[in-house]
DNA sequence: CGCTGCCTTCGACCAAAGGCGAATTCCCCC
DNA sequence: GGGGGAATTCGCCTTTGGTCGAAGGCAGCG
């Protein structure tokens, strides 16, 4: 049986590399990737019984440790191990108390990343070695508790959040996903519940706090003046 | 005639501390205190002759540099010297980039925060000791784009997009400010035409780009579970 | 097999959001 | 003193957002 790893990544040539860094010591390792959230969502759910998850925190759709909070919700089996060019303690200490059994920058050389992998495969906790948990450690009380709300998200619920967090209306959503305007209405409703808000934009800013960087929601098209 | 400073501050202490710093080199200024961004925008209105204005970053209401922004739009001719807790080279830049005439770290000395005042009132730009512009500058093009966006708001409009990244409704909103909701609604349109956006949610996203910390949305009541 | 949940889907109804035009006030400038 | 322009205000109408109830599909379990 060659155990499986999900590598979501939008980077091309960094997945390459991730896929060589862990394969050189497993050989007979089988890799799953994807470039969006959208990718991972689908990977997640076509292979239950994968063994791990390498996931980039910048990437597009995802912001921030959303998608974390959402894969540890719903597949709380599925160790994940973030790979990030953040490295910095106060992003360290957030993964980790997001429920990630790993974290490994990306500046860490190739033989190192190897064996950080193996590590969390044998249920080991990684971080960079020099690595101290911060005195504030990033994540608040608060924010975790928006996690603890996200995890319980379905797999379509959760890609809904997403669009709305990139200040989608409700039918692009629907066309986007290929349902009726309906259908996206009560998947909205069925996040307002399990976020305890009541609008979509209270949602979004409750996504928001798990965010690293800010999202662009969308280039301003700007033609008067 | 004494000149005039507005110090904007949600904490009483710093503000008496930061008046007896100023006041010192002295005697005869005149102080006008704002301990919110609403008392901000009162003292504005209420003092067009102003020498300086001395912000916090921090105050509840004012997400970040939006704040900044919207003053030195208004008020081109006010110089603005950012006093703020959060003192990297990144936020530095950042508060330069959008307008503001100094940046005094709330750790700085009191002698030394009177001599950064006195250099900003004579038209100076006062940086810290030792601050180098890092790399990348912290205020993308776009960031700056919608700084210039959020500049062109009128006073009570921009009360009205505060409001909106706390996620209220209009109701809320019309109740707080005591006009019709009709008149929320149009503020809301002006708004979104001078952001170039479509909806409340988006414009809560772009002035999100110009936060430094996340909007605390609202404690989520939480009743089910 | 049949039952029980859960997820997804949808249509119909009501509330909130947003657009449009217009009246009022205030301030600046001529 | 008298425009002119901007800001604020508001009512009416359309669109969007959100709730409720319900039906079909799919997995796990007795």
């Amino acid at each position: 049986m060659t155990r499986q790893i999900i590598v979501a990544d939008d980077h091309p040539l960094f997945r390459e590399a991730l896929k060589a860094a862990v394969g050189r010591l497993e050989p007979g390792t089988g890799f799953v990737e994807a470039d969006s959230v959208a990718a991972l969502l689908a990977a997640v759910e076509a292979e239950p019984d994968a063994d791990l998850l390498l996931l980039d925190l910048n990437m597009p759709g995802a912001q921030g440790f959303n998608a974390l909070a959402h894969v540890r919700g719903t597949r709380p089996g599925l160790p994940v191990a973030i790979v990030s060019a953040d490295d910095d303690p106060q992003t360290i200490a957030s993964a980790l108390r997001y429920g990630a059994q790993g974290f490994i920058p990306k500046s860490t050389e190739a033989g190192q990343i190897g064996r950080a992998v193996e590590a969390v495969l044998a249920g080991e906790i990684y971080t960079p070695p020099g690595y101290h948990p911060p005195r504030g450690s990033g994540a608040t009380d608060e924010d975790l508790e928006i996690a603890r709300r996200i995890a319980e998200l379905t797999p379509q619920q959760f890609r809904v959040l997403g669009m709305l967090c990139s200040g989608l209306l409700n039918k692009q959503i629907a066309y986007d996903l290929d349902v009726s305007e309906a259908t996206v209405k009560a998947h909205v409703t069925a996040i307002l519940r399990k976020l305890g808000v009541a609008t979509r934009t209270q949602a979004v800013l409750a996504a928001g706090r798990l965010a690293t960087d800010r999202a662009s929601v969308k280039p301003p098209p700007e033609d008067s003046d």
